[in-house]
DNA sequence: ATAATTAGTGTAGAATTAACACTAATAGAT
DNA sequence: ATCTATTAGTGTTAATTCTACACTAATTAT
């Protein structure tokens, strides 16, 4: 066994963490939205070396008073200006080359904005801030951001079939037919719209709003998600979990 | 928008990470084993401030050259002497106080160790160093190691349900109720022998041996884990998957 | 009116699960 | 040598859940 930092610590005395030598630790989100019907997520572009010109993950450097949670938050709202949604963390990056520049450590964030949010600061139509559909980004992702995103919608698939999140992605209120449509969006795949009402209805996480919406067709009943905890979690299984490739 | 790492990076002549105070990272892990029909968890008693004299997570800083994965198996191997064994990253913990000394932030890894190879390094009877069973642990933990180790066994307990991470702590042969016990110990609950051997083998991850053991009563039939794949995972699920408490 | 369109319900067969009764093969006791 | 305890392993059935798809409902556009 060699020094190690917990299990075989200094003194008070003698500790002096400036010996090793520290990475620089940032966090980086996959923020996701849904926008005309498509699974979008958010990316800036780099006016930089190293990858200049290609666009990356929004992130940046955890500092020394917040958690990486506060962290992750802080740089959603500087990017975004939206708060109270939906923040996970993904995974921990630490490849040595991951960054040209130096080793830095980060760690990944998952965050959901709802459909009627998206707008709010990103609509300044910077050409360097952007929503992209996920199946149709725009080249390599600088760094391993491509490998992120990656596993960010691998988990984001794996967690909607045991999980509410799906809710995250729509407004205040929304119909159950919307509701099937994200499902089929991030799953890839078609549902059956009968057994999907049966299902979410058993659930008992739709809090009908007794509004209906007109259309072209028959009007649909509106409802809103019933939050049971104050974070959406944990009610609703569309079925059983297929694979997670997380590791 | 304030400067941040990655999306909005400096020219190279101009970026200057040390301009950034940074942390110190370190893995920890949470390694299992099955001792005594048991699910058992590796611990190092601290001899210094803080918390000296308290149990510890098995742990080390980070070296620059090391990717975290690399830097997780250097800690187990020099801990437990062992290879080859299962390791995933957990989750990192980053809290601004969890460690009174300096701002570190915790990559936590789970590692499974077979019940045949668990004695190898640690059998020096170091009272420094030692196993325990999970429900039974000496008392508070140091730093949130607690915390981790709550986190890394709700992930174990759910991924054992769609993974077959539990081969991973039997010996390289063993008998379907060996496996069946196994199961009962990480998910704290009674199964059903018949339905059990029926799901085991539909599943067809286990490879005959032809070996028998006696014991005292009927002799039982001694099977390997067939691996499909180079790791271990994602082939038998015992059950659709419960809740995993893990943000 | 009628067609087109979107919303929503019913239902029957297939597949899976859960509970538990049953059979099998050994060691040790009588 | 037979009986009993003990561990191993199989069969069966009823209940539940899933799947596919046919059906009914309410509106707008023509």
């Amino acid at each position: 066994m060699s020094t190690s930092a917990d299990s075989q610590p200094e003194t008070a005395a003698t500790y002096d963490a400036s010996r090793y030598e520290r990475p620089s630790v940032t966090v980086d989100l996959a923020i996701f939205t849904l926008k005309d019907r498509e699974l979008h997520v958010l990316l800036v572009k780099r006016r930089n070396w190293p990858f200049e010109g290609h666009w990356a993950l929004p992130g940046g450097f955890v500092e020394m008073h917040e958690s990486l949670d506060q962290a992750a938050r802080r740089e959603l709202e500087e990017e975004t200006g939206v708060q109270n949604v939906y923040l996970e963390q993904l995974y921990t990056f630490g490849d040595p080359e991951r960054d040209p520049r130096t080793r830095v450590i980060s760690v990944a964030y998952i965050a959901l904005i709802g459909a009627d949010m998206h707008q709010l600061h990103v609509s300044d139509e910077s050409i360097d801030v952007n929503w992209f559909p996920v199946r149709e980004l725009p080249g390599p992702l600088a760094f391993d951001h491509s490998k992120i995103l990656d596993v960010a919608l691998s988990r984001l698939r794996s967690k909607l079939e045991y999980t509410t999140l799906a809710f995250q992605l729509l407004p205040e209120v929304f119909s159950i037919l919307e509701l099937k449509h994200i499902y089929e969006q991030i799953l890839g795949e078609q549902l059956d719209k009968g057994n999907f009402y049966r299902k979410i209805k058993e659930a008992g996480v739709l809090e009908p709003t007794g509004q209906l919406r007109e259309g072209r067709g028959r009007p649909t009943h509106l409802y809103r998600f019933k939050r049971t905890r104050a974070d959406a979690d944990f009610v609703f299984r569309w079925r059983e979990a297929k694979v997670e490739d997380e590791a």
